[in-house]
DNA sequence: TTGTAAGCGTTATCAG
DNA sequence: CTGATAACGCTTACAA
């Protein structure tokens, strides 16, 4: 493949001139210019762009890091981040870590090798202080519901979405309410036990540890609730659920087993993704694609600005459907 | 950032020892391999991704070009290609389309500049001709059911798959059929088209252009169908539908009407997807993530064999469940 | 407005 | 086993 230099050579012009052009730079005479396009054009020339990047020290390419690709809630975050990236012609490179540290960690390495100029974390399952370790190499972004001052991040208020969703199970009249949480381990699932638990507390209530349900993620984990839920003796009058998906399996797999909702049990959830809608379950709107473009643009505005490290707090809005 | 000079110069070596450290390289004696080491070590320093792809000429890097990353198909056939690239050690980057062709000659461009050493297409809209132009820079792997030699492609047969589920339906009684396609300019949309058209002929049934429904992708996509059949004079009693998001928002917004599946009418679609099992939606299984492996697998036969081409079909399954 | 030349940080060849 | 040194292809002072 030809290079600049025999641009140059061919065109009759300096490499520096090339390279002007190529990158639109003011003063450099219409002659030329043309005589550089020309040759290009000639030559089907394309600059290789990983000169330009050890050139440059930097790529315009960010990571994203995401536990699974394959979960509408993620594609939608994933998909604000792409349309916000492609506005600022940065490309996206993908790290799929299934929540595991030393797939994070590798995200991180390849910063600190300068083929990502920074990272969004749509999770995160590595320790902060190992995070502060890759602080000041380039901008950082997590998307949770953060508590420090290091990073700039993008979340909902979970505790108070949480909380939102219960009191509305509550106003309606119920208090035998069981939930269901994704991931135990994660911080969110922590502060939403919490929650829950005060809340009980609060309205009078046992508090019931087998009623709090984890690993809810996907679709057919509702059947699991379900199953679960057909052996307890004292059974729940609401759920409150971590996510559409989860919900819509519940009420299809409560379908299957003539049990009918809200009838039998109410059901309120998280996200208002298209399936809550169809179905008419009654959600706690998340803004997941927004959560993505604003993560995109704090990733802007911090490699602007490396101490940057706003809390961006989107709001979350509850849909009153037929399922409570 | 310290660089491979001063790595060297600290250790005391020369920089080729260096960088045959770095790179496992046999043939150095372990008192300058330790020596290297504790000065990486001590300097923390990191190899400069960017130099190595300029010197190599490669990058490791393959560009995943696909219409939207938030959709069920598109998410499973992404997370097959990242489950296998990481097994490969390469790096995705993505290049969300939206269809556009411009998009995706963006991610050919960055092809030619050596930003990736191939592309997978999950989706094209680019005519063949244009992708010509590329071939031999780098593999080019095409999800679809290609009928031409250039490129090595993955898919299933759709036009038997489609044929399958036509032949299901007359099997169980029905002869008025409309059907549910995806995007009608696609290829595969035409083929269907085509092979409806003729079934209807073989069965003796008349064909009716208007039982043709276009643009059919998403979950709330279901809702417009319902609303069409509402106004049909005559009525299809089965339903043959490109995805199994569209039959689920159908037999969703069904139920919203007072109709039930499958006695007013009968629902057959693609995919096998979680959400169909859930709601007993009879369907054909298409094995998304696993025609992106073998997409990425093709990818990479072809980076070791420019010449390689093979079409890979991956089988369709029948799942017998409760809508037809 | 133009050109020269010094980086950017590796890898790879070739001689020792 | 080891080390010079020439690529790789571009950007950017600096000088003219």
């Amino acid at each position: 493949m030809a290079n600049i230099r025999e641009i140059a050579r061919l065109a009759g012009v300096s490499v520096s001139t090339v390279s002007r052009v190529l990158n639109n730079h003011p003063y450099v005479s219409t002659a030329k210019k043309d005589a550089v396009l020309k040759t290009i054009e000639k030559l089907d020339y394309s600059r290789n762009i990983n000169a330009v990047h050890l050139s440059q020290g930097k790529t315009n390419m960010v990571g994203v890091v995401l536990p699974t690709i394959n979960h509408p809630y993620f594609s939608a975050l994933l998909e604000g981040i792409a349309e916000e990236a492609m506005k600022h012609n940065v490309q996206l490179v993908l790290f799929q870590t299934d929540y595991n540290q030393d797939k994070e960690l590798e995200a991180l390495e390849q910063l600190r090798g300068h083929l990502i100029d920074g990272v969004i974390f749509c999770s995160r399952a590595v320790q902060f202080d190992l995070l502060l370790n890759y602080k000041g190499i380039g901008p950082t972004v997590l998307c949770e519901d953060a508590d420090q001052q290091e990073f700039p991040s993008v979340s909902i208020k979970h505790v108070e979405a949480f909380n939102l969703g219960l009191d509305y199970l509550v106003s309606k009249g119920h208090e035998k309410i069981a939930i269901c949480l994704g991931r135990l381990e994660g911080t969110n699932s922590q502060k939403r036990k919490a929650a829950y638990e005060k809340k009980m507390k609060v309205i009078g209530e046992k508090f019931r540890r087998e009623w709090i349900i984890g690993q809810c993620l996907m679709i057919e984990d509702g059947k699991k609730v379900i199953d679960e839920y057909l052996e307890w003796d004292e059974k729940p009058t609401a759920f409150l659920v971590g996510n559409d998906q989860v919900a819509a399996g519940m009420i299809a797999e409560a379908k299957n087993n003539e049990l009918t909702v809200p009838e039998d049990f109410a059901v309120i959830s998280f996200d208002n993704h298209p399936i809550s809608k169809i179905l008419g379950i009654t959600t706690i709107e998340i803004p997941t694609k927004q959560l993505g473009s604003s993560a995109f643009m704090a990733y802007i505005d911090q490699s602007k600005d490396i101490e940057y490290s706003d809390k961006i707090v989107l709001p979350v809005k509850l849909w009153e459907r037929k399922s409570v």
